[in-house]
DNA sequence: ATTAAAAATGAATACAAATTCAGCTATAAT
DNA sequence: ATTATAGCTGAATTTGTATTCATTTTTAAT
């Protein structure tokens, strides 16, 4: 028998990664992301069934880590409504912050995923809705946020905001600037503009 | 001679904002555009010189109303920065709200145009950001806005925001909703989440 | 009526790239 | 040393669809 050398199978997810974000999924070639991973064109067929599993499989793990650590945030009692809505930044930017190229395809891609056949992803991005409503409505509850503040259309907003946020850092990914958005950005949602 | 009928280029253009927000750009199949629009696939050509095009006419129209409108209303000295955030936020939704399939292109397909390879697209959202940032440093300099607001982060951070719910709404796209958005939008934007 | 040429058609072509698979390679077991 | 077989390769195949263009249709002018 023969054994496998190293971990082909994580070497051309992240390799995918890296083609995807640099040329979209579409314009990306098999061939390339091969070649990134340094294995042959067939290897990539081994291990993936097909070009769009490769972007199944990146997102699956995103959500399931982005969704895993957002959810131990929201249940944890020690933290008021606004350290939590802190912590979704915080989850959000870090979840990206090693890897910028995952950042663009979060971006780019997401919507390739996103569509009736494959109603998992849209449960994905439910329940990271619903994770941000509930914080956003525990605020209200407890009189600390603004009581006419429409949870789902603030929670929409938010990541809208969050994701092509990191989409526009991974065009300069330099970790001063991860912080000066996570730092706007918790400022501008904990405050607003205006300083009435 | 033959004399047109209609006005087949803008009936074309209208039916590939329908199907590029159906499918996705690289989804999307010229023969379903030209059914859509009632000719032939060959008449597509004969209006638009490729499928690229036909993506980059969108998008050059639709940049050139939302900076026609922006530029006009920045430069209004009857308004204050406060009145300006909104207006935006106007600008932004009556953009898309008589035609929520270009919403929906505007979310899913931007990426495809702001390419290296066609810097004027780039030019487009860079003018786009520039008036959104001159709008808050103007009001910091009055003195209205929070001083430590970073004008670029924020920027972004809404611009973002802005399109990823309009890409919502176009899921369910009654007029209803967009006003929810819109009054949503101003309401985070003005105060933010906290009452202190 | 006939004609000229613009407008429109859609079957045929071209082509890019995803996917396959017959053959090759490396290694664990004997 | 030999063998069996899992792991790997990349040229050849297949597929899907964008694009072309020879032909047909329409209508304005004569």
């Amino acid at each position: 028998m023969r054994r496998k050398e190293g971990n082909k199978e994580a070497d051309i997810l992240a390799a995918a990664i890296r083609i995807f974000a640099r040329d979209g999924f579409h314009q990306a070639k098999i061939l390339h992301i091969a070649e990134a991973a340094d294995v042959s064109v067939g290897t990539v067929y081994l291990y993936f069934e097909n070009k769009n599993h490769l972007l199944r499989k990146i997102f699956e793990s995103l959500w399931d880590s982005l969704l895993t650590r957002s959810e131990a945030l929201v249940n944890d009692p020690s933290l008021d409504p606004l350290q939590k809505i802190d912590g979704i930044v915080d989850v959000v930017f870090d979840s990206f912050s090693q890897n910028p190229s995952l950042g663009a395809v979060f971006q780019k891609d997401m919507h390739l995923v996103q569509r009736p056949e494959h109603p998992r992803f849209g449960d994905y991005l439910n329940r990271f809705m619903r994770l941000g409503e509930k914080i956003l409505r525990e605020g209200q509850s407890r009189g600390i946020f603004h009581p006419e503040t429409d949870a789902r259309v603030t929670v929409t907003f938010i990541f809208g905001g969050l994701r092509f946020s990191i989409n526009q850092w991974t065009l300069n990914p330099v970790p001063e600037n991860l912080e000066l958005f996570r730092a706007g950005v918790k400022r501008l949602l904990r405050g607003g503009l205006s300083l009435v």
